[in-house]
DNA sequence: GATAGTTTCATACAACTGTTTGAATTGCAA
DNA sequence: TTGCAATTCAAACAGTTGTATGAAACTATC
């Protein structure tokens, strides 16, 4: 049909918008200009601008939750239904590190708007949040079949902190490079990624992780 | 004067109201209204709104840099000058996780405003946080004094995964709670803060922390 | 107690926001 | 072509926001 063209045209220069210049600061004015198309377009075809916001967010998360449990699948069945404690991990931090760093110049706006959606807190993203324990919960079943003798307490920090580590990374590589005046290489995705695999395996099991 | 007192008025409504409820949906008329002042007592006082929340959120962060300073300057004192590894990052953490976690009903305003300046991220606070620089390298300097075969490339991202762990938890504490359901108890405040200092000596040095 | 400076107040302002409306247009099926 | 639904459009709406104004009320000094 051709009323898909103005909903795609809508979704992607919001998406766009609110990944160069965040979310405080685009009007629903400025998507439609930039989407060539009417005012109440957004509203005929999302119901609101909340939830085009969050049908934005639903829609990349998806993918990288996607990506996050195939990388798990794959890691369980590769070891006969258990999985190395740093390929979990990795399957856990990796998509989001991969798609979120590297060189500015080739981020995609999909991933610079989920870095915004990451540091901003916009209302209607806030509440869809709250879905993703569940998924979370899938890979501390995996940490346990992996560490099968942990308390489950020691593994549900495990699981935060890699993720306070990976999502710091995102949020803030900008004040770590400054901190180090460069010397962090935040371009180099697989090394940060082994970093913090490499951390979180010695917080959960008090020693070095096997190399990737 | 009895100007101050519309002045102190305003600082504490104001923090008491964006502690409660958040910045995006407090107006200056709340806050006025809570102070019980005129709606133009805010921009006489402070000049703007952005200044206000920069006010509070400058003198807030001061309280917790200067308590950062003393109890690594007390560590380095008690150690001749050179801290262990672990009462650095003691004295990194520490303050900010004591002053933001711990039971609900306990929490100040000025803690939870803290909080909410950190999850919510806005405009004039955001300017702020960008001077915090000079502040971390003196902790940077501290850790290459105990740590004096270590490259600070290691040592920079050892400060940038403590505080990512530190600032996730204060950020997130929900979240955790929520995935293990209340087995990670955050109310235990010291036993964090060990945690945390712990993953991050292991993280730095390979091997487990000295106890607190 | 008059004066000058500070502080308060009610009110208005100007701009911007997301949303709604109802008519015009388009696309498609019969 | 006709009829009907889906879509687009310009315009207006209703509400909110931070800020400015100028008069009034204070306060302290001489």
């Amino acid at each position: 049909m051709a009323a898909d063209h103005t909903r795609n045209a809508i979704l992607q220069a919001a998406e766009r918008l609110y990944a160069e210049r965040g979310f405080a600061d685009v009007t629903l004015r400025d998507i439609v200009a930039a989407a060539d198309v009417n005012l109440a377009a957004v509203n005929y075809h999302f119901g609101s601008k909340d939830e085009l916001i969050a049908e934005l967010f639903v829609s990349r998360s998806l993918v990288t939750n996607r990506e996050r449990l195939n990388l798990l699948k794959a890691a369980e069945e590769a070891g006969g239904g258990r999985a190395g404690i740093d390929k979990v991990l990795r399957a856990l931090v990796g998509p989001t590190l991969r798609g979120c760093l590297g060189p500015d110049k080739q981020r995609s706006d999909a991933a610079r708007f989920m870095i915004r959606a990451s540091i901003e807190s916009v209302a209607p993203i806030r509440k869809i949040k709250n879905r993703e324990i569940g998924h979370l919960r899938r890979f501390a079943a995996a940490m346990q079949r992996s560490l099968p003798d942990h308390a489950m307490v020691d593994i549900y920090w495990g699981i935060h902190f890699a993720l306070a580590m990976a999502h710091q990374t995102i949020r803030d590589s900008e004040r770590l490079d400054k901190l180090s005046e460069g010397l962090c290489d935040l371009d180099d995705v697989q090394g940060i990624i082994e970093r913090i695999v490499g951390v979180s395996v010695m917080a959960l099991t008090g020693r070095a992780a096997a190399k990737a």
